[in-house]
RNA sequence: AGUAUUGGCUC
């Protein structure tokens, strides 16, 4: 049982979602941590119905059915559902609280965000992370500042979302600096600084930055990809997506709108009709 | 614990 439910959530990791069923139609029993991760998979590639389907048929869903739930509304943006699953669920614990944190705020609800932030009986760094992204996501950084000063602990995630803040600001002088004075860096805290640098048009700076980086993943590609799509350079986009070691659907439609943006709309469609259904 | 909640690219 632990085997099976290990392979069904490897097939899932890997967009094979419907090996991941197979496996679970197959399972010789199931108890809720296969049942849950099922959901969890549903949930991961946005099917709220097949998911609705497998959690009507749970004979014991728990609390992490419960906010499996809650975070696949908040993750498709469907915020009122995610606040009528929080207010249906039997029992109510950390991880819930925090899913609906985060419900608003990934849906730009900053007053409900801030409310339950008040509510909620206690608070942890994700609590914390999670009302700094809601005032960083939507450009409140005077907030965010605040938020940040106040919080008990702060981790690279914590410093992460100030960057964010400041890059969707457009506001590259203080994301710089920010990512200066973290304590440390990772993969996503340098291309977050790297797609601040190319969302601002610096094309040299961001090209070294990027050949700098100790790591890179696909995300990272991207950003130089996309960037050079933005700026009109289809031929350098079409260099990086061919560079680049593996693809994401991001890059498939950075590459598409690469085209679109120089009008070409003969190599667009040709690339659209290469673009496979999960890559 | 084999499952759930917070940060980066496109949508």
């Amino acid at each position: 049982l632990v085997a099976s439910t290990t392979m069904l959530l490897a097939y899932a990791q890997n967009g094979h979602i419907e090996e991941s069923k197979k496996v679970f139609e197959g399972m010789p029993g199931r108890d809720v941590i296969s049942w849950n991760a099922m959901l969890a998979t549903f949930s991961g590639a946005g099917s709220l119905e097949e998911m609705e389907r497998v959690f009507a048929g749970m004979p014991e869903p728990d609390l992490v059915s419960w906010t499996t739930l809650l975070a696949a509304y908040a993750q498709s943006g469907i915020t009122i559902a995610a606040k009528k699953t929080f207010d249906a669920m039997p029992q109510l614990n950390l991880v819930a609280w925090n899913s609906l944190l985060s419900a608003y705020g990934k849906g730009g609800q900053i007053e409900n965000a801030r409310s339950t932030f008040e509510e909620m009986p206690e608070r942890d760094l994700i609590s914390w992370n999670s009302i700094l992204g809601a005032c960083a996501q939507i450009g409140h950084t005077k907030e965010a500042n605040v938020v940040f000063a106040e919080m008990p602990r702060r981790d690279l995630i914590s410093w992460t979302t100030m960057l964010v803040g400041y890059t969707q600001q457009e506001n590259l002088a203080a994301a710089n600096r920010v990512f200066q004075k973290m304590p440390q860096h990772d993969l996503v805290s340098c291309t977050t600084v790297l797609a601040a640098n190319a969302r601002n048009g610096h094309l040299e700076k961001s090209k070294h930055l990027f050949d700098q980086m100790p790591q890179r993943d696909v995300v990272s590609w991207n950003v130089l990809l996309t960037m050079y799509g933005e700026h009109e350079l289809a031929d350098e986009a079409k260099k990086i997506f061919k560079d680049m070691p593996y693809h994401s659907l991001a890059s498939w439609n950075s590459l598409l709108s690469a085209h679109l943006v120089e009008g070409d709309f003969y190599s667009a469609s040709q690339l659209f009709s290469q673009m496979p259904l999960k890559d």
